[in-house]
DNA sequence: TTGACTTGATTTCATATGAGACGATTTATG
DNA sequence: CATAAATCGTCTCATATGAAATCAAGTCAA
């Protein structure tokens, strides 16, 4: 049974290495950690949210997210308003300096991903795509997630 | 750029859902994390070692290969020996009770590689091992990494 | 041989993480 | 209503991580 043949290693190098190589991208370029840029992204994308909706489409932990906005309202990129319904709930909105970065964020991304994906054809980018759904999936399932309701 | 269509990420997640998924099952069953588990499946592999091939061919940092092979040797897994040539460095060998853990380890590995593949097929498979390869390549030639010399 | 440099493993220190506790709300139930 | 239960975001605490310092041991060069 060697390591370097058993898949879930595999797949965790690889995904180390690229994580370290986008961090350190982000660090160097827009002082951004991982879990920042990606709240960065995710409020970028739709006008304003709420701190849940975040929570929801990084796929992180709360704590995480939580302190990644803190981190960016520190930074004068994010505003965070109390919402009006539910005073327990943020919204969160990029300040005129956030969409800036925003701005920025966005190009590099593409430029990082078209790099990375030159190494491979059209067609395993496409494989790949599948293949990673396909096994997130399955890790979700194992862990005993509800199978997805018909 | 919406975040879920975002490589990096999406290999991010899928690698921690797997990584997390195993974790449980190392630990519920053999009370060993991560690392202590890499350590002991390339020891059992070969008959005994020192830590810098350990280092090498788990991939991890050195400091965390140190606490691990610490740990096991608390629980009795490992032995460390003084290696004759170099007083520095260390043999490391399983003890009778570590071959008796790796002799389980083993086949649970079997099994949750193959319950995990399962979700694919044997196409996909062999499609997302050579893709993993070029990604992990392609990360580290553009860490800077000098590329293979010929 | 001696002193400068390199290398193996551990320790120190600063940082990141998430489980669980918490205070502030909101919602559900009697 | 009123009060129990649930939810939002944060904080506390215990643990994991790796960069850099450290100590011991080995190698190299004069």
């Amino acid at each position: 049974m060697a390591l370097h043949e058993f898949l879930p290693y595999r797949i965790s190098v690889v995904a180390e290495a690229v994580s370290n190589l986008f961090a350190a991208r982000y660090q160097e370029r827009f002082g951004l950690t991982i879990p920042e840029w990606r709240v960065m992204a995710v409020v970028g994308e739709n006008t304003s949210q709420t701190t849940q909706q975040v929570i929801e489409r990084t796929g992180m932990d709360r704590v995480r997210v939580s302190r990644a906005v803190i981190r960016l309202a520190d930074k004068g990129l994010l505003d965070r308003m109390v919402h009006h319904r539910d005073h327990r709930a943020q919204i969160l909105q990029l300040t005129r300096s956030g969409q800036a970065v925003y701005q920025q964020i966005v190009p590099l991304a593409r430029e990082m991903q078209a790099a990375l994906a030159s190494a491979l054809t059209a067609a395993e980018v496409a494989q790949l795509d599948g293949i990673l759904t396909k096994i997130g999936q399955r890790a979700l399932e194992m862990s005993g997630v509800a199978p997805a309701p018909r």
